[in-house]
DNA sequence: GCCGGAAGTTTTGCATACAAAATTCATTTG
DNA sequence: CAAATGAATTTTGTATGCAAAACTTCCGGC
Protein backbone atom coordinates (compact mmCIF):
# COMPACT_ATOMS: atom_id res chain seq x y z
CA UNK A 1 0.00 0.00 0.00
CA UNK A 2 2.84 2.28 -0.99
CA UNK A 3 2.07 3.08 -4.28
CA UNK A 4 -0.59 5.71 -3.74
CA UNK A 5 1.24 8.78 -5.15
CA UNK A 6 4.21 7.56 -7.09
CA UNK A 7 4.00 6.90 -10.12
CA UNK A 8 6.30 3.71 -10.40
CA UNK A 9 8.24 5.60 -13.05
CA UNK A 10 9.65 2.68 -14.74
CA UNK A 11 13.40 1.98 -15.48
CA UNK A 12 14.93 4.83 -18.10
CA UNK A 13 15.48 2.31 -20.75
CA UNK A 14 11.74 1.42 -21.15
CA UNK A 15 10.68 4.89 -21.15
CA UNK A 16 13.42 5.68 -24.08
CA UNK A 17 12.39 2.58 -25.85
CA UNK A 18 8.66 3.64 -26.06
CA UNK A 19 9.75 7.05 -27.25
CA UNK A 20 11.81 5.83 -30.12
CA UNK A 21 9.37 3.45 -31.00
CA UNK A 22 7.00 6.33 -30.90
CA UNK A 23 8.91 8.36 -32.88
CA UNK A 24 9.71 5.62 -35.65
CA UNK A 25 6.42 4.86 -35.94
CA UNK A 26 4.94 8.51 -35.97
CA UNK A 27 7.88 8.54 -38.91
CA UNK A 28 9.48 11.76 -37.11
CA UNK A 29 12.38 9.31 -37.70
CA UNK A 30 11.90 8.58 -41.51
CA UNK A 31 12.92 4.89 -42.40
CA UNK A 32 16.59 4.98 -42.90
CA UNK A 33 17.39 7.94 -41.19
CA UNK A 34 20.62 7.52 -39.04
CA UNK A 35 19.98 7.19 -34.87
CA UNK A 36 22.97 9.57 -34.22
CA UNK A 37 23.36 8.53 -30.28
CA UNK A 38 24.83 11.83 -29.51
CA UNK A 39 21.68 13.58 -30.61
CA UNK A 40 19.63 11.44 -29.72
CA UNK A 41 20.75 11.77 -25.83
CA UNK A 42 21.12 15.33 -26.25
CA UNK A 43 17.47 15.55 -27.31
CA UNK A 44 15.91 12.96 -24.63
CA UNK A 45 18.36 14.29 -22.26
CA UNK A 46 19.53 10.58 -21.31
CA UNK A 47 23.07 9.25 -21.43
CA UNK A 48 24.01 7.00 -23.56
CA UNK A 49 23.43 3.70 -21.49
CA UNK A 50 19.89 3.36 -21.37
CA UNK A 51 19.79 4.59 -25.46
CA UNK A 52 21.94 2.07 -26.51
CA UNK A 53 19.79 -0.50 -24.36
CA UNK A 54 16.42 0.30 -25.85
CA UNK A 55 17.91 0.53 -29.38
CA UNK A 56 19.09 -2.85 -28.85
CA UNK A 57 15.10 -3.98 -27.95
CA UNK A 58 13.71 -1.77 -31.11
CA UNK A 59 16.21 -4.23 -33.37
CA UNK A 60 14.92 -7.46 -31.69
CA UNK A 61 11.41 -6.37 -32.43
CA UNK A 62 12.65 -5.43 -36.14
CA UNK A 63 11.88 -1.48 -36.03
CA UNK A 64 15.73 -0.65 -36.66
CA UNK A 65 18.61 -2.34 -37.77
CA UNK A 66 21.82 -2.33 -36.37
CA UNK A 67 25.21 -1.54 -38.44
CA UNK A 68 28.30 -2.84 -36.67
CA UNK A 69 30.57 -0.73 -35.95
CA UNK A 70 27.80 2.00 -37.82
CA UNK A 71 25.27 2.23 -35.80
CA UNK A 72 21.84 2.09 -35.85
CA UNK A 73 19.32 3.16 -38.71
CA UNK A 74 15.02 3.13 -38.69
CA UNK A 75 14.42 0.29 -40.91
CA UNK A 76 13.20 0.59 -44.07
CA UNK A 77 11.11 -1.86 -46.08
CA UNK A 78 11.75 -2.71 -49.61
CA UNK A 79 8.62 -3.74 -51.22
CA UNK A 80 9.35 -7.46 -51.24
CA UNK A 81 9.67 -6.71 -46.73
CA UNK A 82 6.53 -5.02 -47.40
CA UNK A 83 4.53 -7.99 -48.93
CA UNK A 84 6.24 -10.83 -46.53
CA UNK A 85 5.36 -8.21 -43.80
CA UNK A 86 1.90 -8.30 -44.62
CA UNK A 87 1.56 -12.02 -45.48
CA UNK A 88 2.53 -12.53 -41.91
CA UNK A 89 0.03 -9.84 -40.42
CA UNK A 90 -2.70 -11.12 -42.94
CA UNK A 91 -1.92 -14.40 -41.28
CA UNK A 92 -2.12 -13.69 -37.22
CA UNK A 93 -4.83 -10.75 -37.75
CA UNK A 94 -7.04 -14.03 -39.56
CA UNK A 95 -6.13 -15.99 -36.53
CA UNK A 96 -7.32 -13.56 -34.48
CA UNK A 97 -10.95 -13.31 -36.25
CA UNK A 98 -11.38 -17.04 -36.24
CA UNK A 99 -10.37 -16.73 -32.47
CA UNK A 100 -12.67 -13.80 -31.75
CA UNK A 101 -15.07 -15.08 -33.63
CA UNK A 102 -15.27 -18.26 -31.28
CA UNK A 103 -14.68 -15.95 -28.03
CA UNK A 104 -16.06 -12.97 -28.16
CA UNK A 105 -18.92 -11.78 -25.21
CA UNK A 106 -21.89 -9.82 -26.10
CA UNK A 107 -20.55 -6.73 -24.48
CA UNK A 108 -17.71 -6.64 -26.48
CA UNK A 109 -19.30 -7.22 -29.78
CA UNK A 110 -21.91 -4.16 -29.23
CA UNK A 111 -18.48 -2.01 -28.47
CA UNK A 112 -17.34 -3.28 -31.80
CA UNK A 113 -20.55 -2.50 -33.51
CA UNK A 114 -20.49 1.20 -31.54
CA UNK A 115 -17.06 2.04 -32.99
CA UNK A 116 -18.38 0.63 -36.45
CA UNK A 117 -20.87 3.03 -36.32
CA UNK A 118 -18.51 5.69 -35.99
CA UNK A 119 -16.34 4.77 -37.84
CA UNK A 120 -19.03 4.98 -41.00
CA UNK A 121 -19.50 8.43 -39.37
CA UNK A 122 -15.85 9.37 -39.95
CA UNK A 123 -16.07 7.75 -43.41
CA UNK A 124 -19.24 9.90 -44.53
CA UNK A 125 -17.34 12.83 -43.49
CA UNK A 126 -14.66 11.96 -45.28
CA UNK A 127 -12.87 12.51 -41.79
CA UNK A 128 -9.68 10.27 -42.50
CA UNK A 129 -7.64 10.73 -39.42
CA UNK A 130 -10.54 9.79 -37.07
CA UNK A 131 -11.09 6.80 -39.42
CA UNK A 132 -7.94 5.72 -39.46
CA UNK A 133 -8.10 5.95 -35.40
CA UNK A 134 -11.62 3.85 -35.67
CA UNK A 135 -10.00 1.64 -38.05
CA UNK A 136 -7.35 0.66 -35.60
CA UNK A 137 -9.53 0.51 -32.60
CA UNK A 138 -11.91 -1.66 -33.83
CA UNK A 139 -9.06 -4.18 -35.12
CA UNK A 140 -7.32 -4.17 -31.56
CA UNK A 141 -10.91 -5.07 -30.28
CA UNK A 142 -10.96 -8.16 -32.40
CA UNK A 143 -7.42 -8.67 -31.59
CA UNK A 144 -8.66 -8.37 -27.55
CA UNK A 145 -11.38 -10.79 -28.36
CA UNK A 146 -9.64 -13.33 -29.50
CA UNK A 147 -8.03 -13.63 -26.03
CA UNK A 148 -4.58 -14.65 -26.56
CA UNK A 149 -2.09 -12.08 -25.28
CA UNK A 150 0.91 -13.87 -27.12
CA UNK A 151 -1.14 -13.66 -30.30
CA UNK A 152 -1.22 -9.87 -29.71
CA UNK A 153 2.07 -8.98 -28.82
CA UNK A 154 3.06 -10.98 -31.64
CA UNK A 155 1.20 -8.71 -33.93
CA UNK A 156 1.60 -5.66 -32.60
CA UNK A 157 5.28 -5.90 -32.92
CA UNK A 158 5.09 -7.29 -36.37
CA UNK A 159 2.39 -4.22 -36.93
CA UNK A 160 4.91 -1.99 -35.52
CA UNK A 161 7.22 -2.40 -38.62
CA UNK A 162 4.38 -1.09 -41.09
CA UNK A 163 2.76 1.98 -39.08
CA UNK A 164 6.54 3.05 -40.33
CA UNK A 165 5.44 3.67 -43.82
CA UNK A 166 2.63 5.65 -42.73
CA UNK A 167 0.32 4.80 -45.48
CA UNK A 168 -2.29 6.78 -44.21
CA UNK A 169 -1.77 9.81 -46.37
CA UNK A 170 -3.01 8.51 -49.45
CA UNK A 171 -6.62 6.56 -49.85
CA UNK A 172 -8.58 6.86 -53.17
CA UNK A 173 -12.18 6.82 -52.69
CA UNK A 174 -13.20 3.57 -54.35
CA UNK A 175 -10.91 1.81 -51.99
CA UNK A 176 -12.07 3.25 -49.07
CA UNK A 177 -15.70 3.02 -49.91
CA UNK A 178 -14.53 -1.17 -50.00
CA UNK A 179 -13.07 -1.10 -46.99
CA UNK A 180 -15.42 0.15 -45.12
CA UNK A 181 -17.58 -2.60 -46.92
CA UNK A 182 -15.48 -4.97 -45.52
CA UNK A 183 -15.51 -3.90 -42.19
CA UNK A 184 -19.40 -4.23 -42.17
CA UNK A 185 -19.06 -7.96 -43.38
CA UNK A 186 -16.82 -8.11 -40.49
CA UNK A 187 -19.37 -7.33 -38.14
CA UNK A 188 -21.52 -9.52 -39.40
CA UNK A 189 -19.44 -12.53 -39.41
CA UNK A 190 -18.47 -11.44 -35.67
CA UNK A 191 -22.38 -11.71 -34.62
CA UNK A 192 -23.02 -14.74 -36.17
CA UNK A 193 -19.95 -16.44 -34.97
CA UNK A 194 -18.42 -17.16 -38.35
CA UNK A 195 -14.81 -18.17 -37.51
CA UNK A 196 -13.86 -19.88 -40.70
CA UNK A 197 -15.36 -16.76 -42.62
CA UNK A 198 -14.23 -13.59 -40.24
CA UNK A 199 -10.48 -15.53 -41.19
CA UNK A 200 -11.03 -15.98 -44.62
CA UNK A 201 -12.76 -12.04 -45.29
CA UNK A 202 -9.05 -10.53 -42.87
CA UNK A 203 -6.98 -12.28 -44.64
CA UNK A 204 -8.51 -10.43 -47.82
CA UNK A 205 -8.97 -7.21 -45.84
CA UNK A 206 -5.33 -7.40 -45.43
CA UNK A 207 -4.19 -8.46 -49.30
CA UNK A 208 -6.36 -5.69 -50.16
CA UNK A 209 -4.00 -3.13 -47.55
CA UNK A 210 -1.14 -4.51 -49.24
CA UNK A 211 -1.85 -4.21 -52.72
CA UNK A 212 -2.64 -0.37 -52.19
CA UNK A 213 0.33 0.39 -50.24
CA UNK A 214 2.61 -1.65 -52.78
CA UNK A 215 0.94 0.61 -55.37
CA UNK A 216 1.69 3.95 -53.64
CA UNK A 217 5.06 2.41 -53.24
CA UNK A 218 5.71 1.71 -56.41
CA UNK A 219 3.76 5.03 -57.78
CA UNK A 220 6.78 6.73 -55.47
CA UNK A 221 4.10 8.46 -53.28
CA UNK A 222 5.51 6.73 -50.07
CA UNK A 223 9.59 7.48 -49.09
CA UNK A 224 10.68 3.57 -48.90
CA UNK A 225 12.67 3.66 -51.56
CA UNK A 226 14.76 -0.17 -51.15
CA UNK A 227 17.15 -1.74 -49.21
CA UNK A 228 16.99 -4.58 -46.20
CA UNK A 229 15.63 -4.15 -42.99
CA UNK A 230 16.53 -7.48 -41.33
CA UNK B 1 38.86 -7.90 -50.99
CA UNK B 2 40.24 -7.65 -47.48
CA UNK B 3 37.87 -10.02 -45.75
CA UNK B 4 39.54 -13.15 -46.95
CA UNK B 5 41.21 -14.53 -43.86
CA UNK B 6 39.55 -11.97 -41.68
CA UNK B 7 36.45 -13.69 -40.07
CA UNK B 8 34.31 -10.70 -39.60
CA UNK B 9 33.88 -11.27 -35.86
CA UNK B 10 30.54 -9.84 -34.95
CA UNK B 11 29.90 -7.57 -32.40
CA UNK B 12 30.22 -8.51 -28.71
CA UNK B 13 26.75 -7.82 -27.40
CA UNK B 14 25.23 -10.24 -30.69
CA UNK B 15 27.72 -12.85 -29.41
CA UNK B 16 26.40 -12.60 -26.02
CA UNK B 17 22.72 -12.51 -27.08
CA UNK B 18 23.34 -15.92 -28.81
CA UNK B 19 25.29 -17.31 -26.21
CA UNK B 20 22.17 -16.28 -23.97
CA UNK B 21 20.13 -17.56 -26.15
CA UNK B 22 21.06 -21.13 -26.48
CA UNK B 23 21.74 -21.42 -22.40
CA UNK B 24 17.96 -20.82 -22.36
CA UNK B 25 16.95 -22.65 -24.57
CA UNK B 26 19.03 -25.51 -23.69
CA UNK B 27 18.16 -25.08 -20.17
CA UNK B 28 21.22 -24.61 -18.68
CA UNK B 29 19.92 -21.43 -17.30
CA UNK B 30 16.03 -22.51 -16.22
CA UNK B 31 12.92 -21.15 -16.67
CA UNK B 32 12.60 -18.46 -14.05
CA UNK B 33 16.24 -18.47 -12.96
CA UNK B 34 17.59 -15.24 -12.00
CA UNK B 35 20.30 -13.52 -14.55
CA UNK B 36 22.73 -12.46 -12.26
CA UNK B 37 24.89 -10.09 -14.14
CA UNK B 38 28.16 -10.24 -12.18
CA UNK B 39 28.01 -14.55 -12.30
CA UNK B 40 27.33 -13.75 -16.10
CA UNK B 41 30.17 -11.24 -16.55
CA UNK B 42 32.69 -13.14 -14.90
CA UNK B 43 31.94 -16.70 -17.30
CA UNK B 44 31.83 -15.03 -20.38
CA UNK B 45 34.62 -12.82 -19.59
CA UNK B 46 33.15 -9.79 -20.72
CA UNK B 47 32.12 -6.31 -19.12
CA UNK B 48 28.27 -5.43 -17.97
CA UNK B 49 27.62 -3.46 -20.67
CA UNK B 50 27.91 -5.80 -23.56
CA UNK B 51 25.78 -8.16 -21.61
CA UNK B 52 23.29 -6.09 -20.44
CA UNK B 53 22.23 -4.98 -24.09
CA UNK B 54 22.18 -8.70 -25.16
CA UNK B 55 19.73 -9.25 -22.09
CA UNK B 56 17.77 -6.00 -23.47
CA UNK B 57 17.26 -8.10 -27.15
CA UNK B 58 16.28 -11.10 -25.03
CA UNK B 59 13.24 -9.42 -23.38
CA UNK B 60 12.41 -8.49 -26.51
CA UNK B 61 12.21 -11.70 -27.96
CA UNK B 62 10.39 -12.67 -25.08
CA UNK B 63 12.85 -15.46 -23.80
CA UNK B 64 13.37 -12.97 -20.46
CA UNK B 65 11.37 -11.00 -18.16
CA UNK B 66 12.71 -8.16 -17.12
CA UNK B 67 12.17 -7.02 -13.47
CA UNK B 68 12.16 -2.80 -13.11
CA UNK B 69 15.45 -2.62 -10.33
CA UNK B 70 15.51 -6.51 -9.86
CA UNK B 71 17.52 -7.29 -12.84
CA UNK B 72 16.11 -10.39 -15.39
CA UNK B 73 15.14 -14.13 -15.16
CA UNK B 74 14.47 -16.41 -17.81
CA UNK B 75 11.64 -16.34 -19.13
CA UNK B 76 8.81 -19.14 -17.12
CA UNK B 77 5.64 -20.10 -18.92
CA UNK B 78 2.36 -20.73 -16.97
CA UNK B 79 0.02 -23.20 -18.73
CA UNK B 80 -1.70 -21.04 -20.01
CA UNK B 81 1.11 -19.07 -21.63
CA UNK B 82 2.03 -22.53 -23.30
CA UNK B 83 -1.43 -22.59 -24.37
CA UNK B 84 -0.80 -19.12 -26.27
CA UNK B 85 1.98 -19.72 -27.45
CA UNK B 86 1.38 -22.73 -29.08
CA UNK B 87 -1.72 -21.18 -30.33
CA UNK B 88 0.17 -18.67 -32.39
CA UNK B 89 2.78 -21.48 -33.28
CA UNK B 90 0.11 -23.43 -34.72
CA UNK B 91 -1.19 -20.20 -37.04
CA UNK B 92 2.61 -19.64 -38.49
CA UNK B 93 3.23 -23.25 -39.05
CA UNK B 94 0.16 -23.54 -40.71
CA UNK B 95 0.40 -20.58 -42.96
CA UNK B 96 4.35 -21.79 -43.09
CA UNK B 97 2.86 -25.32 -44.56
CA UNK B 98 0.38 -23.56 -46.66
CA UNK B 99 2.82 -21.48 -48.42
CA UNK B 100 5.45 -24.09 -48.56
CA UNK B 101 2.96 -25.89 -50.45
CA UNK B 102 2.11 -23.56 -53.10
CA UNK B 103 5.81 -22.16 -53.29
CA UNK B 104 8.43 -25.60 -52.58
CA UNK B 105 10.38 -26.69 -55.58
CA UNK B 106 11.25 -30.64 -56.47
CA UNK B 107 14.87 -30.41 -54.96
CA UNK B 108 13.82 -28.93 -51.70
CA UNK B 109 10.43 -31.75 -51.84
CA UNK B 110 13.52 -34.35 -52.31
CA UNK B 111 15.36 -33.12 -49.71
CA UNK B 112 12.82 -32.96 -47.51
CA UNK B 113 11.68 -36.30 -48.34
CA UNK B 114 15.11 -37.72 -47.42
CA UNK B 115 15.10 -36.06 -44.25
CA UNK B 116 11.95 -37.88 -43.71
CA UNK B 117 13.12 -40.98 -44.00
CA UNK B 118 16.36 -40.51 -42.08
CA UNK B 119 13.71 -39.61 -39.45
CA UNK B 120 12.23 -43.15 -39.69
CA UNK B 121 15.65 -44.67 -39.60
CA UNK B 122 15.97 -42.79 -36.06
CA UNK B 123 12.01 -43.75 -35.48
CA UNK B 124 13.03 -47.35 -35.57
CA UNK B 125 16.17 -47.25 -33.71
CA UNK B 126 14.32 -45.25 -30.82
CA UNK B 127 17.08 -43.08 -31.17
CA UNK B 128 15.01 -39.93 -29.70
CA UNK B 129 17.62 -37.28 -30.03
CA UNK B 130 18.62 -37.52 -33.67
CA UNK B 131 14.85 -37.70 -33.89
CA UNK B 132 13.71 -34.73 -32.61
CA UNK B 133 17.15 -32.91 -34.44
CA UNK B 134 15.40 -34.37 -37.77
CA UNK B 135 12.39 -33.41 -36.92
CA UNK B 136 13.34 -29.67 -35.91
CA UNK B 137 15.06 -29.61 -39.81
CA UNK B 138 11.90 -30.66 -41.62
CA UNK B 139 9.63 -28.20 -40.01
CA UNK B 140 12.78 -25.94 -41.37
CA UNK B 141 12.74 -26.91 -44.53
CA UNK B 142 8.91 -26.35 -44.49
CA UNK B 143 9.60 -23.03 -43.29
CA UNK B 144 11.87 -22.25 -45.53
CA UNK B 145 10.15 -23.56 -48.39
CA UNK B 146 7.42 -20.37 -47.68
CA UNK B 147 9.86 -18.65 -48.82
CA UNK B 148 9.07 -15.24 -46.35
CA UNK B 149 11.99 -14.34 -43.98
CA UNK B 150 9.92 -12.60 -41.64
CA UNK B 151 7.69 -15.68 -41.44
CA UNK B 152 10.46 -17.36 -40.36
CA UNK B 153 11.77 -14.88 -38.00
CA UNK B 154 8.49 -14.60 -36.36
CA UNK B 155 8.30 -18.44 -36.28
CA UNK B 156 12.17 -18.72 -34.58
CA UNK B 157 11.29 -16.27 -32.18
CA UNK B 158 7.67 -17.41 -30.75
CA UNK B 159 9.55 -20.82 -31.13
CA UNK B 160 12.25 -20.29 -28.93
CA UNK B 161 10.20 -19.47 -25.86
CA UNK B 162 8.55 -23.34 -26.13
CA UNK B 163 12.22 -24.77 -26.56
CA UNK B 164 12.77 -23.48 -23.18
CA UNK B 165 10.39 -26.33 -21.84
CA UNK B 166 12.64 -28.99 -22.98
CA UNK B 167 9.72 -31.34 -23.91
CA UNK B 168 12.35 -33.47 -25.28
CA UNK B 169 12.45 -35.93 -22.68
CA UNK B 170 9.55 -37.81 -22.36
CA UNK B 171 7.38 -39.02 -25.12
CA UNK B 172 5.01 -41.98 -24.57
CA UNK B 173 5.13 -44.50 -28.08
CA UNK B 174 1.97 -44.27 -29.20
CA UNK B 175 1.88 -40.64 -29.60
CA UNK B 176 5.44 -40.73 -31.08
CA UNK B 177 3.74 -43.17 -33.61
CA UNK B 178 1.06 -40.28 -34.53
CA UNK B 179 3.35 -38.24 -34.69
CA UNK B 180 5.97 -40.46 -37.66
CA UNK B 181 2.40 -40.71 -39.25
CA UNK B 182 1.68 -37.00 -39.27
CA UNK B 183 4.75 -36.55 -40.71
CA UNK B 184 4.50 -39.04 -43.52
CA UNK B 185 1.14 -37.11 -44.05
CA UNK B 186 3.09 -34.17 -44.22
CA UNK B 187 5.28 -35.35 -47.28
CA UNK B 188 2.31 -36.68 -49.43
CA UNK B 189 0.86 -33.29 -48.65
CA UNK B 190 3.25 -31.67 -49.85
CA UNK B 191 3.79 -33.55 -53.17
CA UNK B 192 0.74 -32.82 -54.16
CA UNK B 193 0.75 -28.80 -53.27
CA UNK B 194 -2.18 -29.88 -51.34
CA UNK B 195 -2.05 -26.45 -49.40
CA UNK B 196 -4.91 -25.86 -47.02
CA UNK B 197 -4.49 -30.02 -46.29
CA UNK B 198 -1.18 -29.14 -44.95
CA UNK B 199 -2.14 -25.99 -43.09
CA UNK B 200 -5.05 -28.31 -41.41
CA UNK B 201 -2.71 -31.19 -40.95
CA UNK B 202 -0.09 -29.07 -39.57
CA UNK B 203 -2.55 -27.11 -37.04
CA UNK B 204 -3.62 -30.23 -35.80
CA UNK B 205 0.37 -31.67 -35.57
CA UNK B 206 0.78 -28.85 -33.29
CA UNK B 207 -2.50 -29.00 -30.95
CA UNK B 208 -1.08 -32.72 -30.30
CA UNK B 209 2.67 -31.80 -29.44
CA UNK B 210 0.56 -28.68 -27.02
CA UNK B 211 -1.47 -31.31 -25.82
CA UNK B 212 1.32 -33.23 -25.12
CA UNK B 213 3.40 -30.57 -23.24
CA UNK B 214 0.70 -29.74 -21.26
CA UNK B 215 -0.13 -33.16 -20.20
CA UNK B 216 3.70 -33.00 -18.71
CA UNK B 217 3.14 -29.88 -17.57
CA UNK B 218 0.23 -30.91 -15.42
CA UNK B 219 2.13 -34.51 -13.94
CA UNK B 220 5.01 -32.21 -13.01
CA UNK B 221 7.10 -33.67 -15.35
CA UNK B 222 8.21 -30.20 -16.49
CA UNK B 223 9.79 -27.86 -14.56
CA UNK B 224 7.45 -25.15 -15.36
CA UNK B 225 5.56 -24.37 -12.28
CA UNK B 226 3.96 -21.33 -13.07
CA UNK B 227 4.37 -17.46 -12.91
CA UNK B 228 3.87 -15.15 -15.63
CA UNK B 229 6.37 -14.35 -18.26
CA UNK B 230 4.94 -11.19 -20.52
C1' DG C 1 40.30 18.36 -62.82
C1' DC C 2 39.96 14.07 -60.58
C1' DC C 3 41.55 10.34 -57.90
C1' DG C 4 44.12 8.55 -53.84
C1' DG C 5 45.65 8.80 -49.37
C1' DA C 6 46.92 10.56 -44.82
C1' DA C 7 45.75 13.33 -40.71
C1' DG C 8 42.05 14.90 -37.90
C1' DT C 9 37.44 14.44 -36.25
C1' DT C 10 33.47 12.05 -35.13
C1' DT C 11 31.06 8.00 -33.70
C1' DT C 12 30.57 3.60 -32.11
C1' DG C 13 31.74 -0.26 -28.86
C1' DC C 14 33.26 -1.74 -24.50
C1' DA C 15 34.83 -1.04 -19.74
C1' DT C 16 34.58 1.17 -15.54
C1' DA C 17 32.82 4.33 -11.96
C1' DC C 18 29.21 6.03 -9.23
C1' DA C 19 24.40 6.21 -7.27
C1' DA C 20 20.14 4.18 -5.91
C1' DA C 21 17.43 0.32 -4.97
C1' DA C 22 16.99 -4.21 -3.10
C1' DT C 23 18.52 -7.98 -0.40
C1' DT C 24 20.78 -9.89 3.59
C1' DC C 25 21.82 -10.33 8.11
C1' DA C 26 22.26 -9.23 12.67
C1' DT C 27 20.41 -7.02 16.51
C1' DT C 28 16.85 -5.50 19.37
C1' DT C 29 12.46 -5.53 21.41
C1' DG C 30 8.04 -7.23 22.65
C1' DC D 1 11.57 -17.05 20.56
C1' DA D 2 9.44 -14.40 16.73
C1' DA D 3 8.89 -10.32 14.45
C1' DA D 4 10.66 -6.04 13.27
C1' DT D 5 14.02 -2.69 12.36
C1' DG D 6 18.12 -0.92 10.59
C1' DA D 7 22.84 -1.14 9.03
C1' DA D 8 25.94 -3.61 5.75
C1' DT D 9 26.33 -5.80 1.45
C1' DT D 10 25.00 -6.93 -2.93
C1' DT D 11 22.89 -5.84 -7.22
C1' DT D 12 20.89 -3.08 -10.52
C1' DG D 13 20.58 1.31 -13.17
C1' DT D 14 22.90 5.23 -15.17
C1' DA D 15 26.82 8.12 -16.39
C1' DT D 16 31.33 8.68 -17.97
C1' DG D 17 35.90 7.40 -19.86
C1' DC D 18 38.80 5.24 -23.23
C1' DA D 19 40.05 2.75 -27.49
C1' DA D 20 39.06 1.34 -32.10
C1' DA D 21 36.57 1.87 -36.22
C1' DA D 22 34.45 4.89 -39.56
C1' DC D 23 33.84 9.22 -41.68
C1' DT D 24 35.67 13.88 -43.22
C1' DT D 25 38.68 16.94 -44.95
C1' DC D 26 42.44 18.43 -47.08
C1' DC D 27 46.47 17.90 -49.70
C1' DG D 28 49.45 16.04 -53.31
C1' DG D 29 50.07 13.56 -57.56
C1' DC D 30 48.75 12.16 -62.03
Amino acid sequence: MADIISIPRTVLHQQVGSRLRQLIVEGHIAPGAKLNERALCEQLQISRTPLREAIKMLAAEGLVALLPNRGAVAAQLSAQDVEHTFEVIAGLEGQSGELAAQRITEPELAEIRALHYEMLAAHTRRDLPTYYRLNALIHNHINAAARNPVLTQTYLTVNARLQALRFRSNFDTAKWKRAVKEHEKMVELLAVRDAAGLRALLVAHLGHKRDAVLALMRSGQLHTTSGAAA
